[in-house]
DNA sequence: TAGGTTCTGTACCGATAAGTATTAAATTAT
DNA sequence: ATAATTTAATACTTATCGGTACAGAACCTA
């Protein structure tokens, strides 16, 4: 049954590997946004016709989501790696300075998809809009959960509100993705997480 | 020769106020984005035909820009009013606050034109994405000057970093923009505001 | 009132958007 | 080999995009 686990099905072989064209897809969504990559952007970048794109992924707004989950496991893993860190300080900084880095690779467009993939659109990309919107969103409940826990266990002051750390942090992840996106540098980056982090509370007691 | 100085020129009047028609407009960009909003869209909130609209503001473009200027002038002027504060702290509070205000401002689009306008775009509107990035870098490089003045004046300690502080303010205010196009609320962004004020640096001196 | 000027409204233009019908090609199964 | 099945490539469809031609309406000057 399982698509994969049939090496041999019937049926021409399809010629391209879909997981680089996928990436490819991912890298064209990433600069132009959902609504400014057309579906000839994305062919040519992909190597593939049109049919082959539909036959693939289903149509634009199908493949967007297909991207979306690939930039989660690829250019956005560092996130859930980092929520393990064994401290919040550790889990902030691992999270603030791998934003910066991937927010400036110099292989990859400038700025998180998320922020940027369709922060407004027309109406017919209204799904698309919520979608990112609620990805940004469980991407800051995961970090106010894991504040939580940092409370909970005492590496964050009793008076900490986990809930507001965690939409400060993801507020300056998302506004350092604007920069990035209006050409600021890693450098640069890095030096405001410098500062951002001056505020960040000392822990509840030794841990 | 003036436009305005010639109350009776020949012709059919016109029969729209062009400022109300601009303002219907900024909504539209500000709600859908440049690409986003159509020229349907645009004419329908406007309540003027396509060739009027044409007429009175050129192209889509050109709109666009006259656009950015009534946003200037209105929802985003409270910004060069702050830079007028006495001090230091109260420049970044007043514009941190004022900021959150229109952010989440009821009768108006969630979020910030000059971020949400074009932060991604198709070929098209390249010019239009750089024009946007260039008005955020000169809102940046106003900030960074006002806190130049501030350290000559000590009202900022000698190692205060003016560039790097006007940077992770005005990444604060691009970070809090996107956070209320996704439905943050105006009480979530003071808190935020309260926790990245206390990274703010005291005074070199008492002023 | 006649002529000139500017605006309004309809109806249109070419270009491009997303999506698909169709036929040829490449493979497996019989 | 032949049939069945799946993909590839070309060319098409419908809808919408930004932009405009044109004819009539509303004003001023003379």
């Amino acid at each position: 049954m399982n698509k994969k686990s049939r090496s041999k099905a019937a049926g021409r072989p399809r010629s391209f590997d879909t997981g680089k064209a996928l990436d490819r897809a991912v890298d064209v969504f990433w600069r132009k946004g959902y609504e400014g990559a057309s579906l000839s952007d994305l062919t040519k970048a992909m190597g593939i016709n049109r049919p082959s794109l539909y036959a693939a992924f289903g149509d634009k707004e199908k493949l967007f989501r297909k991207v979306l989950d690939r930039y989660a496991e690829g250019p956005a893993s560092y996130s859930s790696a980092a929520l393990q860190e064994p401290t919040s300080r550790a889990v902030v900084e691992h999270l603030l300075h791998g934003t910066a880095d991937v927010l400036t690779s110099p292989g990859s467009p400038r700025g998180c998809l998320l922020v940027q993939g369709a922060l407004t659109c027309g109406n017919g990309a209204d799904s698309v809009r919520k979608e990112l919107i609620s990805r940004r969103m469980a991407g800051e409940a995961a970090l106010r959960q894991r504040l939580n826990r940092a409370k909970i266990d005492g590496d964050l002051p009793p008076d900490a509100n986990p809930a507001s750390l965690a939409r400060y942090i993801v507020t300056l992840i998302q506004g350092m993705s604007v920069q990035a996106a209006g050409g600021a540098t890693r450098r640069e980056l890095h030096r405001i997480i410098g500062i951002a982090l001056q505020s960040w509370p000392a822990p509840g007691r030794i841990a």
